[in-house]
DNA sequence: TTGCATCCCATGCATATGCATGTAGCGTAC
DNA sequence: GTACGCTACATGCATATGCATGGGATGCAA
C-alpha cells in the first residue's frame, strides 16, 4: 500500500518519527518543569519567562526602554491573542508596562518593569539549571 | 554577580537555551501544522494520532486487541487527567473503545476500532509529509 | 474629502490542559 | 474479617490557548 508512493523510504521516516518524539519529549519533560518550579518560586510559566527574556535581550542590544508588541510577539510562539493576554496578565502582576506608539497609534510598546527586571535575574539561574537537568545531552 | 557561581559558564549557558529555542520552535510549528491539518482533514490533533500510533503499534507487537490505559498513559505527554479525557474524546468520535480488565478491575483496557486504525492509516502519511516539510534537517 | 482595504491589538467563545479531589477496587497487616 | 493505605481512573474547577471577530488607526485611491 505505501509502496504505491515513490518517495517513501521507511528509514527516513523513521529517523523522522523519532526525531518529532524527541521533540515532544524535551517539550512535555522541560516546560514541565519550569512551569512547576518558575511557578512555584516566581508565579511565571514558560511564557512569561521567555517574554522577560527576550524585553531584556532588547533592552541590551538596543538600550531603550520597550519593544513593539509585533516584533515581541513573533519571538514567543503564541497566537495574537494569545500574546495580547500573556501581556496583559503581566503587566496586571507588574511585571511590564504597556504604552500607545507615538508613531503608529494602533501598535503599543511593551516595556520592562523594574520588578521585571528583578524578577528576570532571579529566574534565570532557576531556568538555566533546569534546561541543565532536562535537556538531553547534544550528540 | 553570577561570577560567584563557580559552575557558571557563558558558552555552556548559551548552547543550553538555544537548544531549548529550538525545541520550543520545532515544538510550536510542528505541532500547530499537525494540528491544523490533520484537524482539518480527519478532525484529529497531536495527542489523538499520538494515542492512535501508540495503539496501532501495541497491535502490531503484541498481536492483541487492547492495552492498559496506564502503559499507555506513559507514552503520550499527558497528565493523568488530560489522558483520561483524551480517551473518553475518542472514544465518543468511534475512535477507540474502552473495556474493563478483567483481572484488575481498577484498569481499563483501549483498543483501535476499526475505524479509528482507517483515520489512523490515512492520517498517517500526512503526518509524517507534515514532519518532513516543518522539522529542522538533523545536522 | 471620502471611501475602502489593511493593519494592530483586544475580546467572546470553545476547548484542552493541569491540579486537586472523588470513587471504586485491590492488597496487606492485624 | 476489618481497617487502612495504595492504585487506577474520572471529574470539578481554574486557566491558557486558538479561532473568529470587533474596533480603532492608518494609508491610499479616486
Amino acid at each position: 500500500m505505501t509502496d504505491l508512493d515513490p518517495d517513501h523510504d521507511p528509514a527516513a521516516e523513521t529517523a523522522l518519527t523519532q526525531q518529532w518524539r524527541a521533540v515532544l519529549a524535551s517539550h512535555a519533560v522541560t516546560s514541565c518543569a519550569i512551569d512547576r518550579e518558575l511557578g512555584d518560586a516566581f508565579g511565571i510559566g514558560v511564557s512569561e519567562f521567555e517574554l522577560l527574556e527576550r524585553l531584556w535581550e532588547f533592552e541590551q542590544e538596543e538600550h531603550q526602554s520597550g519593544s513593539r508588541a509585533q516584533v515581541l510577539s513573533g519571538s514567543v510562539h503564541l497566537s495574537q491573542s494569545a500574546f495580547s493576554r500573556l501581556v496583559a496578565r503581566m503587566e496586571k502582576s507588574g511585571l511590564v508596562q504597556r504604552s500607545l506608539c507615538e508613531n503608529d497609534r494602533r501598535g503599543i510598546f511593551v516595556a520592562l518593569t523594574d520588578e521585571g527586571r528583578e524578577r528576570y535575574r532571579k529566574a534565570r539561574p532557576v531556568h538555566r539549571r533546569i534546561l541543565a537537568e532536562t535537556l538531553p545531552p547534544q550528540g
